[in-house]
RNA sequence: GGGUAGGUACCGAAGUGGCCAAACGGGGCGGACUGUAAAUCCGCUGGCUUACGCCUUCAGUGGUUCGAAUCCACUCCUGCCCA
């Protein structure tokens, strides 16, 4: 068999949908190098875990010797992909979506050959774009194809608003196609819409086709909605090796199943124990981020905090209270969690704690909203399920 | 531009003069149980100088009232129908 099937099969492992199989295998056949597309708006700083499907695939491509093309979408990320979304999103300044560009490519990297990788910034040519070119743009689609999509359909169904400027998102990810003249374009399956709108313009341009090469959704840690940081149910690749550990424990069984296929590429090892099989998913994916060290560390730190509830031997960040703080229990958890656990909690919601029974102070519940803790006398105290502090 | 229905806490949604910090559901958080899983049960879910007390909230502003999320006026925002 030539090279080129072998590719093929190699490339079409974890895709949910390629159109089409023969047009890929075509374009393989080709022999030159292909120009494979990946897009990312920077809406947030971080790259999560989600997108890193997507990026994993990318780097497949480049090692089999294609050129990968990633768009940083600056310009679209002011819209924001209206796909699979339910309500327009929050708008951002073209200095925030730069500054958020920084880091996302820095992380992008992390997966990525720097070397190989071809960076566009789509304000490259929408940012040039006269008000005519617009225009001109806009009246090689029509407004059913653009209402065809179902995000729009639900929305428009359930009396929510759709603002103009939301449809104009997938022609301009279809531009972006044409104008770095892409063979092929990843993205998740809610793209399809996206990158088939590429297809036509690119068609319409007189150039060959793109192929659309769509990967499965990575669904967040919530286990229902799909990964995204603004539904605070992501794990990003800059976390702590302790935190990612962790956030990976905390994902349901049924779940595990499409992590190892999306994020290992493997299926449940079929006799190991669910909980084993978890720490050791946790374990593999905290080192690809980290290293092997660090990610047997937090193994090692997670079971000593929640397996064995060993919160005296445990790794826990010390707190060292001013010395003019009142010593009551409310006030030293607020600041604690304020100064080095993150995160905002208000008086009531360290009460609340305190009176859910959730606080203890070295070992023993403190029930009593009132309590004071002396100064001088070190221990830990535990606030809530994950965040504890070493006093004194 | 005209008509009409709306804007309530994270979301959905009750409430149409005092019993409203605001029902109910979802989500979230905490507890018990556990494998920081799932399921189940229970509690919490605006804030506060220390609380059966006070303060700020029901799109915004200004009124009417002893008293307003609820009534009135104006403004802003959204859907739908008509142009």
């Amino acid at each position: 068999m030539s090279r080129f099937s072998e590719q093929l099969s190699a490339l079409m492992q974890g895709c949910a949908q390629i159109l089409s199989e023969k047009e890929l295998t075509a374009k393989l056949a080709l022999g030159r190098p292909l120009r494979v597309k990946l897009g990312v708006d920077p809406t947030s700083p971080d790259i999560h875990l989600g997108h890193t499907v997507g990026l994993s695939k990318l780097r497949q491509f480049q090692e089999l010797g294609h050129e990968a093309i990633l768009i940083i979408g600056d310009f679209t990320a002011m819209i924001g992909d209206p796909s699979g979304r339910s309500a327009t999103r929050p708008h951002l300044t073209h200095e925030q979506v730069m500054e958020h560009a920084k880091t996302y490519q820095e992380q992008a990297f992390r997966i990525l050959d720097p070397e190989k990788t071809e960076i566009r910034y789509n304000g490259e040519w929408f940012g040039k774009m006269t008000f005519q070119d617009v225009m001109r743009l806009d009246s090689r689609v029509t407004l059913q194809q653009m209402l065809q999509r179902e995000d729009f359909r639900e929305r428009i169904d359930k009396g929510q608003p759709v603002r103009a400027h939301e449809i104009q998102y997938p022609i301009m990810q279809g531009w972006d196609s044409v104008v770095i003249k892409a063979d092929v374009e990843l993205g998740g399956t809610d793209q399809l819409f996206n990158i088939l709108v590429g297809r036509d313009l690119q068609h319409e341009e007189g150039m060959h086709q793109q192929v659309a090469m769509m990967l499965p959704i990575l669904t967040g840690l919530d286990g229902v909605q799909k990964m995204s940081k603004s539904l605070g149910n992501a794990v990003g690749v800059t976390e702590s090796a302790g935190e990612m550990f962790g956030k990976l424990m905390s994902i349901s069984d049924a779940q595990m199943e499409e992590y190892y296929r999306l994020l290992l590429h493997e299926r449940i090892p079929a006799d190991s124990h669910p909980m084993e099989a978890k720490k050791s998913l946790a374990e593999r994916l905290t080192a690809r981020f980290h290293s092997t060290a660090e990610a047997g560390r937090a193994r090692e730190e997670f079971e000593l905090r929640f397996s064995k509830k060993d919160l005296e031997s445990a790794d826990l960040p010390s707190y060292n209270p001013p010395s003019d703080l009142p010593r009551d229990i409310i006030t030293l958890g607020v600041n604690a969690f304020e100064s080095v656990l993150g995160g905002k909690k208000s008086k009531s919601d360290l009460r609340r704690l305190v009176e859910g029974g959730s606080v203890s102070w070295k070992g023993e519940k403190v029930t009593d909203p009132k309590a004071i803790i002396p100064v001088g006398e070190a221990g830990v105290l535990k606030l809530d399920r994950r965040n504890a502090v070493r006093i004194g």
